[in-house]
DNA sequence: CCAGCGATGTTACTAGCGGTAACGCGAGTG
DNA sequence: CACTCGCGTTACCGCTAGTAACATCGCTGG
C-alpha cells in the first residue's frame, strides 16, 4: 500500500534530521553548549519551527546530538575496556582513551556534561541527577557491567561494582575536568596518577610524621 | 568626617545584603537552581533592580549565594577530615559527611553543583571548567592539601596530591549523584564500597574466569 | 485537468528571562 | 527653603524557547 510511500517519506526525513543535526553539531563546536535554536537553524539554512517540528524542544535536540557523541565516544571505551591485556594496561588504556577525547573536542564535551539543564520546570521535586550528563551515567553503568562481568567480587558484586563504576567515571570526569582547565600535567602522568589511586597506593601510602617545619 | 556615617550605611547595607540572600536562600530551596531574579526580589519583598544593586548580576548573587554554603559544608568537611583517627575512618566519615550533607538537602546542592552557567555568552573559549561548581574545585584543592600534607607520597608529591585530590572529590560526587537518583543501598553501604574502591579492591580483585554460562 | 491533501517552509507572535534607564520619594544638610 | 543622595519603583530593551497561522510545493484520485 503506501508502506513504500511512508518508507520513502521517512527516508528523506531522517536525511533531513541528519543534516539538521549536523549543523547543530557545528554550532555547538563554534558556541558551545549555550548555542540557541536560532543559531542552529539559521546554520542549517532553515528557521525554527522546523527544529521544533523535528525534535520536539531543545532537550530532544540536545538529547539526540548527545546520543550520536556518547555513542561514539562509549565505542571508544569499549574498546579500550574490553582489549586483551593485563588489567592495569586497560585501565590505563581507557582513562588515556576518555582524556584524549575531552582534549581533542572540549566544546562537544562540554555540551555532553552541561546539556542545557532546562527541561521544564514542572517536575521540581527530588530529581537530582537528571541533569548533570546522561553521559556521566551511561559511562558509570557500561563500566559497572565490565566491572562485574570481569571481576571476581564476592558477595554483594552487582551492588559494589555498580558503585565502582560511577564512582571511576566520577573521578576520571572531575579529574580530566581540572586538568583540561589547568594543565598542570602531561595526559600519561594524569593517566599514570589515577590508575595508581586506583591502584591502592592512597591507602598503602605512610604517614607524614616527620615533616620540616611540622 | 563622613567614616562613621559611612560605617553606619555601610552596616545597614550588609543587613539588607544579608537578608536578600536569606530570601534567595528560601527560593532556591524552594525553586531548584533555576530561580529567576524575579522570584527571589518577590520572595525578598522588593524588585529586581535593587538585587542588581547588591550583587551586580545573577551571577554575583549566585556567587555570594554558593560562598556560603560552599563553605559551611567544606567547614563539616575539614572536621571529618582532619580527626584524629585512622586513615580509613576519616576517609569514610568524609564521604559520609558529604553524602549526609546532600542527602540533607538536595536542592541546595543541586544549586551549588549547577550555578545556572549561563554569565554572559563573550568569553566562549576553551574555558573549559570555569563553570561545572567552583564547589568541586574547591573540594578537589583542600583535599589535595590535606593529602600532601598527611601522606608522604615520595617524589611529585604535590601533583600526585592534586590529582588524586579532585579524582576523589569527583568519585564521591559522581557516586553521590547517582544514588541519590536511585537509591539503590543504604549510606552507610556507599560509604564502605567507595572506601573499599580507594583502598585498592579493584586491583586486588581476582579475574572471573569461570563464570557460570560463560 | 483539476481538486484536495499532506509535508515543508515561512512570518509573526507570546511569555518569560536577565538586565537597565529613568523617574519618585523621603531623610538629612547647607 | 533648596539640594543632594540612597532606596525603591515602573517601564522598558534584547534575548530566549516555543507556537499559531499562513503560504507553497508535489503528489494522488476522481
Amino acid at each position: 500500500m503506501d508502506t513504500t510511500q511512508r518508507t520513502d517519506q521517512q527516508r528523506t526525513a531522517d536525511r533531513r534530521r541528519r543534516e539538521l543535526l549536523e549543523a547543530a553539531d557545528r554550532v555547538v563546536l563554534r558556541d558551545g553548549p549555550q548555542a540557541s535554536m536560532n543559531a542552529i537553524a539559521a546554520e542549517a539554512g532553515i528557521t525554527k519551527p522546523i527544529l521544533y517540528r523535528h525534535f520536539g524542544d531543545k532537550g530532544g535536540l540536545y538529547a539526540a546530538l548527545a546520543k550520536r557523541h556518547t555513542d561514539a565516544l562509549l565505542d571508544s571505551l569499549r574498546a579500550a575496556l574490553d582489549a586483551p591485556a593485563e588489567r592495569r594496561e586497560r585501565v590505563e588504556s581507557t582513562l588515556d582513551t576518555y582524556l584524549a577525547a575531552i582534549e581533542a573536542r572540549p566544546q562537544v564535551y562540554r555540551f555532553l556534561m552541561h546539556p542545557a539543564e532546562g527541561s521544564s520546570g514542572s517536575d521540581q521535586g527530588f530529581d537530582v541527577g537528571k541533569h548533570s550528563a546522561p553521559l556521566l551515567r551511561r559511562m558509570g553503568e557500561e563500566l559497572a557491567q565490565v566491572i562485574e562481568d570481569r571481576l571476581d567480587l564476592g558477595p554483594g558484586s552487582q551492588q559494589l561494582a555498580r558503585v565502582w563504576g560511577h564512582g571511576i567515571v566520577g573521578m576520571m570526569h572531575a579529574a580530566g575536568d581540572w586538568w583540561l582547565g589547568e594543565r598542570p600535567c602531561s595526559r600519561a602522568e594524569l593517566v599514570r596518577s589515577l590508575a595508581d589511586l586506583l591502584w591502592g597506593r592512597l591507602a598503602a601510602a605512610g604517614d607524614r610524621v616527620g615533616g620540616p617545619g611540622f
